[in-house]
DNA sequence: ATCATTTCTTAATCCAGATTAAGTGCTTCT
DNA sequence: AGAAGCACTTAATCTGGATTAAGAAATGAT
């Protein structure tokens, strides 16, 4: 179901040589809850697709405050992006919440697969294209909605996930400090 | 300076008559100030590189507050990225603040244009990556910095766009209301 | 099972920024 | 040139959400 192969036939389709390939080219590894796969100020070597459990990304600011980027859930992809687009030091922490699996796709074996695999190209420019898409909506909303749709949107959108985070980091993404999220969630249920 | 073909060749190089055939593939159009390209609810069919003047995205909220997405100054690009890729209708509003010159590339002639120039998938997917890390490094900032530094840093990556968009649209860009802006920047100059 | 750590809640106080409202220049149109 | 509309400012008041602080509940480690 959410194996990398599946993921990869959504959007392009490839001969079984080309799918051997694209296995021989990434890892798989096992994490404990709470490890953390990357950290601010490094490099991020490689682009993870997971097969289980939950990750976050998050930045840490100046007053020690984590704000999470982004949840990723098994079949999806998280990398910080910035760092591996450009191979440079970034700014996101990477970590498991619980006991995960993950494939590593390495920045060098990913430009291998798009010389020797062009189709390749394709798949993830439609990725990234999502994301953008999904990034520049959290945008607007962050925008233009109050704190409650914000989170109404949220737990619709992923119903999956309010129920398995703790939910100082649903706060977190939603923008909001776990003591108002709290109010906020006592006031929602009085209605 | 500015031209589509030099902003290609930035990322790939492409022969003579590959560059012949983008310019079949696109039109250029001259527009007048405070024209409106796009509106809420169409399909957005085409994607504009700007040649001249400047263009805003935005959106408008149940109250009918407007929030800008994004700036485009000549040599970029601008489109409903959601409405654009799914060809459904959208909730961006496109214009341009003074007259401008664009050039459009239909998503169909897009889609030609990656059949016939593959290369293209890479120029456009690089687009796109620098999108997404834009982005995401502005949904960052709104989450860990002050209105104050997110002026700041938007002063220094745009110092050309700071002197000539009514201020409204940067307060809008940023976060705030107009007349916090102003008091922000009557502040600011105390200092 | 017990202790320790983390998560969640509740409540009091505080503040950044919104809202409302007026007033002051600018353009731009006729 | 005058009217009408925008863009910008200033100021008073209000509010969503932060901060601080404490206790309660859950989780995990030994």
């Amino acid at each position: 179901m959410k194996t990398l192969l599946e993921n990869i036939a959504k959007h392009v389709s490839l001969t079984t040589e080309e799918q051997e390939l694209v296995l021989t080219l990434v890892q798989t590894e096992h994490y404990k809850a709470k490890t953390i796969l990357l950290k601010e100020g490094q490099i991020c070597t490689h682009s993870f697709f997971i097969l289980k459990g939950i990750l976050r990304s998050y930045t840490v600011d100046q007053n020690g405050v984590e704000h999470v980027v982004s949840f990723a859930c098994p079949g999806w992809w998280i990398a910080d992006m910035y760092s591996y687009l450009s191979q440079r030091p970034g700014q996101l922490f990477i970590e498991t919440n619980e006991e995960a699996e993950v494939m590593l796709l390495s920045k060098e074996n990913q430009e291998k697969l798009y010389l020797q695999v062009p189709k390749l190209e394709r798949f993830f420019r439609i990725l990234i294209e999502n994301s953008l898409v999904a990034n520049q909506q959290r945008l607007i909303d962050n925008m233009s909605f109050t704190t409650e749709a914000r989170y109404d949107k949220f737990s619709k959108k992923y119903p999956e996930l309010v129920n398995c985070l703790p939910q100082k980091q649903i706060a977190s993404y939603i923008g909001v400090t776990p003591e108002f999220f709290s109010k906020m969630k006592a006031r929602l249920l009085k209605k």
